[in-house]
DNA sequence: CCAAATTTGATGTACGTAAATCAAAAAATG
DNA sequence: CATTTTTTGATTTACGTACATCAAATTTGG
């Protein structure tokens, strides 16, 4: 049988109030005596049962999410599987509050973390804007004993207590090799379609792709990037702009949203032509893309995922328990058209 | 604030035992008190706390994971995670057992659960034989209302509860297009190296396989099978074999275990040629082998994913609750040199 | 050594549910 | 209608922990 706080109190030779004093670090313990808790403890290999605990002290996780306003198909999912978790908020003890700040917005996200650091929330997660300011506002938070993972997109150099998200350079040195491997040994131009250089995550995986093509690949050359700032006409028109004007582009990169207007592109530019394709994130458009061949390969970051383990690692950094890292870490899901949920 | 039973019974005008009664399905409840209590849990939604009513009875799930005692570095991974849980069972609530099996034998497999099905564990979890008295078996356990569910390898038409492994078709499907992709338009034969074609998840890897190099590219020729039977030796033998005597091979899907073997003798045989090669299964060997060129893609099942996810469904379906099945979803991870773990 | 301060013990209640017991009420049976 | 059977209520204990209170013991300071 698993020991309880009354085994500890009995080994340690001491009161159960004594016990509890040492567990839930209240004062009025000598140095000593807490030693001979702490022994008994490490000796009969106590486990707080946090179950009965949490039912002892009624505890809820009152948990915010912090997501850019951006109107696209990832962080319309993205918002989507918070709201589900939120359904599941009674079974799971957690009080789930969602968060909308301006994107790209560096000063808004800043004023909404410090308004948290009041409320003194279980815990925060959050889309990060790569900024300076935002950096030490989490490291604020962080310091207030508020645990913060961020989601998605990374505060490197920060004191984040998790980062639930894919790594971005490896996406891209991902979707180089596979550009480059799908295109046999043939010579030409790729066009890479972004959303925009100012946030890290497409900064990232500009950086991957980049260097393995240069690496690996030298018969590929790579046009200067297209900023499409995730929106589908803005990136309908670049890529039927460049489809038109240059006739050597072998290969398309897509690195951030707004992939609906290039499938549209591709659709009435390349007809003829004989084009490889690679994109980022599962989304209805993309999907059928991939199964009638306008795109080649997808690469994914699974939302539920990140939320789900968001969530988990929150409540846990919350009970100062440790968490599963293999369970936590988010892969990249490469879909082809066979392999598809 | 939460309903709790209290809130039921008031609500129903009915006692706290009565809806004790109801709640855990007691006997001595009539059919109209019954309703009106079911009515009030829904009006309020109620839903049990888990966690207290675990507490109060001092539920521990007693588990069972069935493997066969196949000596090969998955089986020995799998064995691993599952002790890696039993690492966590205190705080968990678990207690698991893992029995093990001679391998590719059905009787014995039978006998197993036959054995299980008197001592009425809170679930099973086994990697399944493909073989109609195993079926019968499951059945049996699953209508005696112990939860099962299959590992790795499926047991389609059977009753089991729910399936923790990869869709192999699809995993032989994407093979095959990868493969395909990478040799651009060459011509030329495919070696294919199995472990056995006992196997119901090599069978349908095969399956896959096939299916898309025949309709995708037809420039490509399958050799016929290779059954290395997941041994390393045999896998060696055959490998260096094919390749001195064919010099028509340009690629190589390994869809077994054993490739050790596999790899060693492409590091003898096939230095001064260009092979393009998918095997199955990250080890310690084939992530060398990825890394070093010897092989281009490694498709893998996360074994860990797939115990975590076994015990999480056993444990739901001991409780009748319901699990999220995005979560449950085993994928197929594909590595190529960039995006390893 | 005495008073004050600190440390420890003893005890009770609470969290939400399970499970058991016994009494009381209601329904079914003859 | 009386009797048996079934249904319901009331109450208690338990699970493992948190937390509060008050008394008792011990240590510390002057």
């Amino acid at each position: 049988m698993r020991p309880t706080v009354h085994d500890i109190a009995a080994a340690a030779g001491v009161s159960l109030a004594t016990v509890d004093r040492v567990l839930n670090q209240r004062p009025g313990v000598r140095h000593v005596t807490r030693e001979k808790v702490e022994t008994a403890i490490r000796d009969l290999g106590y486990v707080r049962d946090v179950a009965a605990a949490n039912l002892a002290k009624s505890r809820v996780y009152p948990l915010t999410f912090i997501l850019p306003a951006s109107d696209n198909s990832f962080m319309h999912g993205l918002n989507a599987e918070i709201r589900t978790a939120i359904a599941r908020s009674v079974a799971e003890r957690t009080d789930i509050r969602i968060v909308e700040v301006p994107a790209f917005d560096p000063q808004a996200l800043v004023r909404e973390l410090e308004t948290l650091a009041a409320e003194k929330p279980s815990g925060v997660a959050l889309v990060a804007t790569d900024a300076p300011d935002v950096r030490s506002a989490v490291d604020r938070l962080v310091k207030d004993g508020i645990p913060v993972v961020t989601l998605v997109s990374d505060l490197t150099g920060s004191l984040r207590h998790h980062y639930a998200g894919v790594d971005n350079i490896a996406a891209g040195r991902t979707a180089a090799r596979l550009l480059g491997r799908f295109l046999g040994g043939a010579k030409g131009e790729i066009a890479i379609l972004a959303g925009s250089m100012l946030v890290r995550d497409h900064r990232e995986r500009l950086e991957g792709f980049a260097a393995v093509m240069a690496q690996e690949f030298p018969a590929l050359h790579l046009l200067s990037v297209l900023e499409g700032r995730d929106d589908p006409e803005v990136a309908h028109m670049l890529i039927a702009d460049a489809l038109g004007k240059n006739d050597g582009i072998i290969g398309i990169y897509s690195l951030g949203a707004g992939n609906r207007g290039l499938i549209r592109a591709l659709k009435e530019k390349a007809a003829d032509r004989s084009l490889t394709v690679i994109a980022h994130e599962l989304t209805a458009h993309t999907r059928a893309a991939l199964l009638d061949g306008t795109i080649d390969a997808i690469l994914n970051q699974d939302a539920g995922h990140e939320v789900r383990s968001a969530i988990r690692v929150l409540k846990a950094k919350a009970d100062g328990l440790s968490v599963i890292d293999a369970q936590e870490r988010i892969r990249l899901d490469i879909f082809l058209k066979d392999n598809l949920p």
